[in-house]
DNA sequence: GTCTATAGATTGATAGAC
DNA sequence: GTCTATCAATCTATAGAC
């Protein structure tokens, strides 16, 4: 069936784009570790570009719908914001959509740039809603900024992730992450 | 004389780098850009490796002394403090520093990577030396963690510079900036 | 010190057999 | 649908003339 080749070539390449980035990527190298050969993968895209798209778009929409669902459970909205905030992530590896922002080959290309935009944006709202809901409810001081604090907050996590990457160890990401979350939290004590 | 091209490859390697990245940057670019043949090159440097090495630690150097100036000033912590988070940058280009970490190539290479790994430690260790100084003068709360939120500080920036860049504008670098100034700020009315 | 010429490998893509 | 063969261009590096 075709249907599991194209969906081995997706796979490939969403870890190739994790590790290596657009440029870094070479449809040999997915290739190979999808197992396929050349043929296969100009039958089922129209090239490079067209295969990484399917790639980001498939992983932009997973990791949106992860957050969402941390972020839109029963609990207070602080305790959503912490557990989103603290959650186990792959920290060495970066994120895998925020990442692709420093390819340029990449960001040259509408196509693929648009869902990179798009599910930051989206983060960036989305937490700014919980923030919205904190303040409502209470938890957290009425004169907080929601937009700027959840830029702030993405922020982190994708500037931890640098950090991280940079030191070689995960340390400085969880630093990042309880600093703000103790200007955060101290910052409600009014 | 020698000097003078080896100097303009240096350059030529720095602008592409930022712009490109490490994997994305062919020696031919920047020999174009410098406009010199491949002897002089491999005259001057063993290989693109050792071009791009002369480039970061460049690059790393003036990245530091110009932060050091700016953090090192007479005025109070604080305001050191706001005058470099606030301090006018070229946001959609990112970081040519902080940039670095997601090339994997470079990464994996010690002589490339150290540079990047120093420079980023050397300034969250800074920013917490200045953070110490206001927690000393009063200016911030006592129960502030100077380490993390140090970190934080860095964090912000690097995601800022992610954030502007898949956005396409640089909003929200200046909306984590003030979102973790506001913070910072409202935390310290103790 | 700088140049051009050249090398062998790899890039992204196409052709055509099966 | 998948394969191998092939393509022109580019990659990083070396050789050798000047």
């Amino acid at each position: 069936m075709s249907t599991d080749t194209a969906r081995r070539l997706v796979e490939s390449m969403r870890d190739l784009l994790w590790e290596r980035g657009y440029t870094g990527t070479s449809p040999k190298a997915v290739l190979q570790r999808a197992g396929a050969g050349q043929g296969s993968m100009y039958h089922h895209f129209a090239g490079k570009a067209d295969l990484a798209q399917s790639a980001i778009v498939e992983t932009a929409q997973e990791m949106r719908a992860k957050a969402d669902a941390e972020l839109s459970g029963p609990a207070p909205a602080v305790e959503r914001l912490t557990a989103y905030l603290r959650r186990e992530r792959d920290v060495l590896r970066g994120c895998p959509i925020g990442g692709l922002t420093q390819d340029a080959e990449l960001m040259a290309d509408p196509q693929l740039r648009a869902p990179v935009a798009e599910t930051l944006a989206w983060l960036r709202g989305r937490l700014a809603e919980v923030l919205g809901e904190a303040v409502a409810a209470g938890e957290l001081a009425p004169t907080l900024d929601a937009s700027a604090v959840a830029t702030t907050l993405v922020a982190t996590l994708q500037g931890g992730y640098v950090l991280a990457r940079a030191a070689g160890s995960r340390e400085p990401f969880d630093q990042a992450v309880a600093g703000v979350l103790g200007l955060l939290l101290s910052a409600s004590e009014h």
